[in-house]
DNA sequence: AAGCGATTTAACCAAACGGTTAATACTAAA
DNA sequence: TTTAGTATTAACCGTTTGGTTAAATCGCTT
């Protein structure tokens, strides 16, 4: 009885995980979560009591299925190539696998900065706390003060980038093949070490002077 | 009556575009727009003739609006570090003054893709073509034959990361300041162009062995 | 097999939603 | 000032929504 309680539960926040990712909080029905699930709409009531509680039993659910299992990989690395070439292999992965994620965690983000923010403390997951550790490790420089979040900014965007915009670029850079972009994200993890390590010549780079190009 | 009618539609547009951004197409309620624009809820049916409707029009405002600009910005440039430089002076410009907007865009990159790279041909805007056209000034890389979607998608990662994550990055790393994260987002051009350039050292950068830290 | 709490369901409900209608107010031309 | 078309509104409508309820079913204990 309690397996089959656990079973239900289950089910039903599988089921609730892929509609709320898929269409959002406001986009999701309750019908369709009971349909995908294959139980009646009412047991969602009784398991969660309301869409709102519901929806939070599931951000919770995602968020401690990534944020730890992040933590530990980079726990596990000691300077800034492993860092960035282990992280981007991680979004590379989860992201591939769960491709609206992204979008959800960006729309928490801005209706719910503080719910998230608080969560992420409750996890003992720290970035600040990090970065002000390892502050005496960074080299000083004379233009910013903020040399540590540049990187993380950079890093971040520079990986998450082509997943959260995947549907666009591939239409507009690979001919909308999946198979191109998988090529084109595999090869992206030594792309980025390289680059961020500086050994990728752009003053070679020079765009065309012909004024008429679009973009 | 002309000037009017032109006035009501602008309030109606005004109004959705602002509810539309920051609710989302699902989370935006016909009564809100209407009260925010003043106006009775049967008028907006009657200039728009459904939510769909309207939300397209509100879009195609927006698009238009930020993409030619955008455009011709870039198009008066040569190299590739001025791009760079308008690019990302355009985008903080653009989303300090309208914050909601990244979210609003991905959400439509994800829920209606075909329907934005078609507006964006039927814009003249078109990328890839660019790309093709500068090709034989790109360098060749023996690593891949994508340097230039992965440059693209390195500046606009860049580039946005710190505008769609500002909730959460600002909470995490600037304690939640405006002024400071207005102040980090401003010195980030400069950042960014000797970033790319490669003229900032990394090797320096090192993180703490120290295993016990968080992140 | 009877009893009992936990689980599941069908039927229902009030509120909110996008959208419609019919009547009114407005504007400009005659 | 009448008239005709446009703009605006109050009231209304059918549907969908998240949520409730009361009855049925299940699984276990005695």
């Amino acid at each position: 009885m309690n397996q089959l309680k656990e079973d239900t539960e289950q089910k039903i926040i599988q089921a609730a995980r892929e509609v709320f990712i898929e269409k959002g909080m406001d986009g999701a029905r309750m019908q369709e979560i009971a349909d995908r699930a294959g139980i009646n709409k009412a047991l969602l009531h009784y398991y969660f009591r309301s869409k709102e509680k519901m929806f939070d039993a599931v951000f919770q659910d995602i968020a401690m299925e990534i944020i730890p299992r992040f933590s530990q990989q980079v726990k596990n690395t000691q300077n800034l190539q492993e860092v960035i070439g282990s992280f981007i292999e991680f979004y590379n992965n989860t992201f591939r696998q769960n491709p609206f994620l992204p979008q959800f965690f960006f729309h928490e983000i801005w209706q719910h900065p503080d719910k998230l923010a608080a969560f992420m403390k409750s996890q003992d997951v720290d970035p600040a706390e990090m970065l002000k550790k390892n502050q005496h490790r960074i080299p000083q420089s004379e233009d910013t003060e903020f040399l540590g979040q540049h990187m993380i900014a950079n890093i971040l965007g520079m990986t998450l980038f082509p997943h959260i915009a995947r549907p666009l670029f591939q239409r507009l850079f690979f001919e909308n093949s999946d198979v191109v972009y998988d090529q084109f994200l595999a090869e992206r993890t030594d792309f980025l070490m390289k680059f961020i390590s500086g050994s990728i010549d752009l003053d070679a780079v020079k765009f065309d002077e012909n004024p008429d190009d679009d973009f």
